[in-house]
DNA sequence: ACCGTCGCCATTTTT
DNA sequence: TGGCGACGGT
């Protein structure tokens, strides 16, 4: 156990505790996950304990995929054994074995937030409620929070059935519970709350899993909720070998329902409990942790924590208002190129943190605009194309024929004459029966008042039955092939022949690559599992750190990563902290907490910027600068007095009118700026010697040239403006979204 | 049955 | 801004 020499005395009290439980109190930046990793190898080499019989639980699948690597550099290839996953994918995996014993078929399919919503809006409907009253949203969290409490329909009705708006939700609730199960889908709570009932419901099942898992050990812990935190302690139940690792001041799930008691309490709750504190900081200077202890300390009601370091001081934390978000994205280029251009950064060394993803667009404008490579994490919008979710609604459909909210989305996609009349007749017949409308299709006869339409069902139901027929012979990418021809579906858009078809059988032709990739990864890779790795797998995972290129994210997604530089970007009130934590202490301090999560992911540079004028959702305002900047103190910050100077010409300004944004006005506001940024023009017309391109040649399929990315192909072009937005898959940096204007490409053929 | 248009709406974070 | 439902014309 050579390792062990490098971990400093707390670590190697937390790496090599004995049996029963463990809380480590893990401030940003102290090495939890090494001694995450170190401790399973500490259990494994040391201990004898089998990989097998350990289980151990990160937040996202690529923190799962992390861990189980460095497990296997520290202790060889049987740490292949161990499992490790996210909560999600560790009770998918429990349920896959014996979900029948719950009444549900294993071919049961996962609902995200947007056929959750339409189950919502069905049960309105049948109930006589007005989305107006109750609008689907909002019941869905009120519902989601629910089952993060493990509160079932029938309990939940009990407790409010004195409150007329509450008892109404409590009868949708138990009627989309209802219509889950005849879907034989699962949403993201149940998967949660299901495991937990086969584990109670079956004891044979949970001993099973108690003696397989002897050891467990979760990370994050601050951001469990009471459903994850009872299905952890029924698997220690019996042996109590439960480790968490987590930060009070990072819990930044509130609103998910993640439960900040699972960690203050966790003590009481496992009596015996060895609490240790990691406070030594490895990551970031000085000044990034006094900065982030001035914020932090702000909040009431924390376990008492000091981080440190023994790292120099760096420099301070630099704050620039700029006078409107455009301006804003373009200080973080210009600050981003200078130090690239010195050569002592790369692009992959920054990360820009927004409180919120719409405030992604105008970023990647200035990006595109002056050809700096970025990578965009979240917004998750490839999954959400009409195209790929019509795909996806076929696949899931012959995977589990229940799956009514998936047949209802392409019953008649590509039209075959099945109108809104009879989908209503269909769905009546089959919520009056209780049945999926697949099967209510199969016994065509018995349907009442079918006419016209009962040979388009008969057609539609025989596609489908023949594409059950096949799934077993073919692998997935090869039946996706098979759903777009004999469906129709890719005849219709060729059809078409207008730029967007084109675009969307390219997005297609990228979902067929996504499924050969999949099979190539994974040997079993069965339709199931393919769906569900549609299902669970988030954006993040993807995250690809040999590219370089700037992160754009969220502060939420940034959790447990770190980048040489930050920029957080919108610190204005109203934007960060959002204005609806105004109302509630509660939820100023999640949004506090979030702040110092984005101030701990740098290891040597804070940048803080917003502007003095935003433009969001279509309408403007001035917002103050954010009280999170206000809450450090003088010495530590960089720009606080000319952000005031500025502010105040800006006002002058304004009246003028000479404020307003325009491409190059950037001058007057921005003196040091005109210096090294790169001016639009030089990759577009003003490079007098290179022709704009004529923009009606860009089309799909046509071969361009990028003076930074190099060679690549169209894939999608839509109008913006008197611009074209085009996708462009480019062989050595993959794809990228450019406006043609700005891109300064050459067509080669 | 289908398609286009109008006007209203809220508007975060994600497994 | 843009997604969505309601409505009305073909």
């Amino acid at each position: 156990m050579n390792y062990i020499e490098a971990l400093n005395e707390q670590q190697k009290k937390a790496v090599m505790h004995g049996d029963g439980p463990l809380l480590i109190l893990a401030g940003a930046g102290s090495g939890k996950t090494r001694v995450l990793t170190h401790r399973i190898a500490y259990l494994v080499d040391d201990k004898g304990v089998k990989p097998w019989n350990i289980l151990a639980i990160t937040f996202t699948n690529k923190a799962a995929k992390e861990m189980k690597s460095r497990v296997v550099k520290l202790i060889g290839a049987e740490g292949e054994d161990m499992w490790v996953s996210t909560f999600h994918s560790a009770c998918v995996r429990i349920l896959r074995r014996d979900i029948d014993k719950l009444g549900y078929d294993k071919s049961f399919v996962i609902f995200d937030t947007s056929d959750q919503q339409t189950l919502i809006k069905e049960c309105l409907r049948e109930l006589n409620l007005n989305e107006k009253n109750f609008p689907p949203k909002s019941v869905l969290h009120q519902i989601g929070r629910a089952k993060d409490e493990m509160i079932d329909p029938q309990t939940y009705m009990t407790m409010y059935s004195t409150d007329f708006r509450l008892g109404k939700v409590a009868s949708i609730y138990e009627l989309y519970q209802k219509k889950l199960k005849i879907n034989n889908a699962l949403d993201f709570d149940d998967i949660i709350i299901k495991a937990i009932e086969l584990l109670t419901e079956f004891p044979e099942v949970l001993g099973y899993y108690q003696s397989r898992f002897r050891y467990i050990l979760v990370d994050e812990y601050q951001d469990t909720n009471s459903a994850q935190f009872t299905f952890v302690s029924l698997l220690s139940a019996s042996h109590g070998n439960i480790c968490v690792v987590g930060d009070d001041d990072q819990g930044i799930y509130g609103w998910r329902g993640a439960n900040i008691r699972n960690i203050l309490d966790f003590e009481r709750e496992f009596p015996g409990t060895k609490v240790i504190k990691l406070e030594q900081n490895y990551r970031s200077t000085q000044n990034i942790l006094d900065a982030a202890n001035h914020v932090i300390r702000n909040n009431a009601g924390r376990k008492s924590k000091k981080l440190w370091t023994e790292n120099g001081p760096g420099t301070s934390v630099r704050y620039f208002c700029a006078s409107n978000e455009h301006e804003e994205a373009e200080y973080i280029i210009y600050e981003i190129n200078k130090q690239v251009k010195e050569g002592i950064r790369k692009h992959s060394d920054f990360a820009i943190l927004y409180r919120m993803n719409a405030q992604s667009r105008v970023l990647e404008e200035g990006f595109m605009k002056f050809g700096v490579p970025y990578k965009l994490v979240g917004a998750q919008k490839f999954y959400d194309r009409k195209e790929i979710r019509d795909l996806l609604a076929y696949l899931r459909l012959i995977h589990n024929p229940s799956d009514s909210v998936s047949l209802r989305r392409i019953i008649n996609v590509p039209r075959r004459g099945i109108g809104k009349t009879t989908i209503e007749l269909l769905e009546q017949q089959a919520a009056a029966r209780e049945v999926s409308i697949f099967s209510l299709i199969q016994a065509i006869d018995s349907i009442q008042g079918i006419s016209r339409a009962a040979g388009a069902l008969q057609n539609f139901s025989s596609i489908i039955c023949g594409l059950k027929a096949v799934k077993e012979q073919l692998k997935v990418s090869e039946l996706i092939e098979e759903i777009l021809k004999r469906t129709g579906y890719l005849k219709e858009l060729e059809d078409e022949d207008t730029i967007e078809a084109l675009g969307r059988i390219e997005n297609l032709k990228e979902f067929i690559s996504v499924a050969i990739e999949f099979e190539r990864e994974n040997e079993d890779a069965d339709l199931g599992s393919f769906l569900e790795n549609v299902s669970l797998v988030s954006d993040i995972d993807t995250l690809d750190e040999e590219k370089d290129a700037v992160v754009f994210m969220t502060f939420h997604s940034a959790k447990g990563l770190e980048f040489p530089v930050v920029f957080m970007a919108g610190m204005e009130e109203g934007v960060f902290p959002g204005y609806r934590s105004f109302s509630e202490e509660g939820e100023l301090e999640e949004e506090r907490r979030l702040c110092y999560v984005g101030i701990t992911r740098a290891r040597e540079q804070v940048y803080m910027t917003g502007a003095y004028c935003r433009t969001l959702f279509g309408s403007t305002t001035y917002n103050n600068v954010s009280r999170f900047v206000k809450e450090l103190p003088e010495e530590l910050v960089d720009g606080l007095e000319t952000a005031k100077d500025r502010r105040d010409s800006l006002l002058s300004w304004d009246s003028t009118g000479r404020n307003s944004y325009s491409r190059d006005s950037y001058g007057p506001t921005m003196p040091a700026a005109s210096r090294g940024m790169p001016k639009p023009q030089s990759y577009g017309e003003a490079g007098a010697s290179q022709e704009p391109v004529e923009l009606s040649n860009l089309k799909t399929g046509v071969l361009v040239e990028h003076k930074k990315f190099g060679v690549g192909v169209i894939t999608r072009v839509e109008e913006e403006g008197d611009d074209l937005k085009l996708d462009i898959a480019f062989k050595s940096v993959g794809n990228k979204r450019l406006m043609a204007q700005y891109a300064g490409l050459r067509i080669i053929r």
